[in-house]
DNA sequence: GGCGCGCAACTGTGATCACAACGCCCCCAT
DNA sequence: ATGGGGGCGTTGTGATCACAGTTGCGCGCC
């Protein structure tokens, strides 16, 4: 079995190693739509067998962020118009919820992080980095659901994230974006003046208007 | 590699046949919440080696049909009520929308087939059968979501289903139903009168209703 | 120069094995 | 009678292998 742990580091298993390595490459959009996976190509990457290797990738088929073709090569998805269009409005019903339901909770030291993010992607989006803008597009939004205090509603609306991660990273590639989403002020805004009809309309409009740039 | 194909049945692999058969007893309600699955035990019951059991059970463990111990052992969930009530809120959002979608495509033949399916419920729920009335009550739904044409959404209504399936069993033994649900009857009317705020409060009641009893 | 065709390398699948860790049960001491 | 400790059986993990299907590339033919 050779047990190729180097130190003492981990002790996570390690075909979780390899899944949670994958899935966040994959959200944040560092693989292109349609970029192919193989099993024996993924064990050479990160020097463990196919065992492992296989595991992580069902995994990621089976929570919809990879693609498994007919005869059983696994590639990112090259998601079809109809197929972008439900997944946004997935993200509309789900992130309204989790923004109405952690608003009475959002103390002003969310806010702060909120704005400290915010400005962040500020200078993200300057240097054009495509994966620097959705990871910290995502941690705005995650931080503000985590104060919902639904789990099992924000483990949804992040499989959707991670179906949209290689597109989002197209998406991105074909819009010349140069300020950070007006949107975001407007959730914050909402936040502290805890309008909970504003809130949910801006966040369905932040979440929606990615969409837009493509379908137009 | 045996290839314990007995005559030429089928081509499916054999971890996906075990997926399949797992994933519709667990979504079923044929197993009760807590009950523990073993590799080799699967193995042998389906006559397969671990390679494709532990793959049809890390399956169901991503999708969250089935829970992981630190240890490494499965078993089916034993969901707090916490997570009862939100996976019903998650219901409630995502078929309350399914049913919205397909309301404008809901014709007559549809609304016959839903008739029917109602009329097997209250078949079914005569003789206690708890595994044949969430069986149908499912397809009651489905059969209507089907409409909406809205795969990605269905797709995790399902998985919703999928998590509350050993809950709802044990939920059907100690409740005493003794007729078919009463908001089916309303869900039929709304679509035949095509009032699609009739129909959200009816799926949503409908959702809903089975929770009540749980937290009451 | 273009178009098939066939072969070789590659890929996933499932079986099997070695190993370590966990759990369970029985036995003994108090 | 009861609580704790030790040992054995069971479980998941990962590596490896044989095999079959697929892919794709290069060679030869038209």
């Amino acid at each position: 079995m050779m047990m190729t742990t180097r130190s003492s580091e981990q002790t996570t298993a390690a075909h979780d190693r390899l899944y949670r390595a994958l899935r966040t490459r994959i959200m944040h959009g560092e693989l292109a739509p349609g970029q192919a996976l193989t099993l024996r190509g993924i064990g050479r990457d990160y020097d463990v067998s196919m065992t492992p290797a296989r595991e992580a990738l069902r995994r990621l088929v089976a929570e919809g962020a990879l693609f498994l073709s007919s005869s059983g090569r696994v590639s990112t998805p090259e998601l079809s118009n109809e197929r972008i269009e439900e997944l946004a409005a997935l993200r509309a019903l789900l992130e309204v919820e989790l923004a109405s339901r952690a608003l009475p909770r959002a103390h002003m030291a969310l806010i702060d992080r909120l704005q400290t993010i915010n400005a962040t992607i500020g200078e993200v989006v300057v240097n054009r980095d495509a994966v620097g803008y959705i990871r910290t597009n995502l941690e705005f939004h995650r931080t503000l659901y985590l104060r919902a205090q639904a789990p099992a509603m924000l483990a949804m609306a992040e499989t959707v994230w991670l179906q949209l991660g290689p597109t989002m990273r197209a998406l991105y590639g074909r819009l010349r974006r140069t300020d950070p989403p007006h949107y975001h002020k407007l959730i914050i805004a909402a936040l502290k003046a805890g309008d909970e009809p504003g809130l949910r309309l801006a966040v369905r409009s932040d979440v929606t208007q990615g969409l837009r740039m493509l379908a137009g």
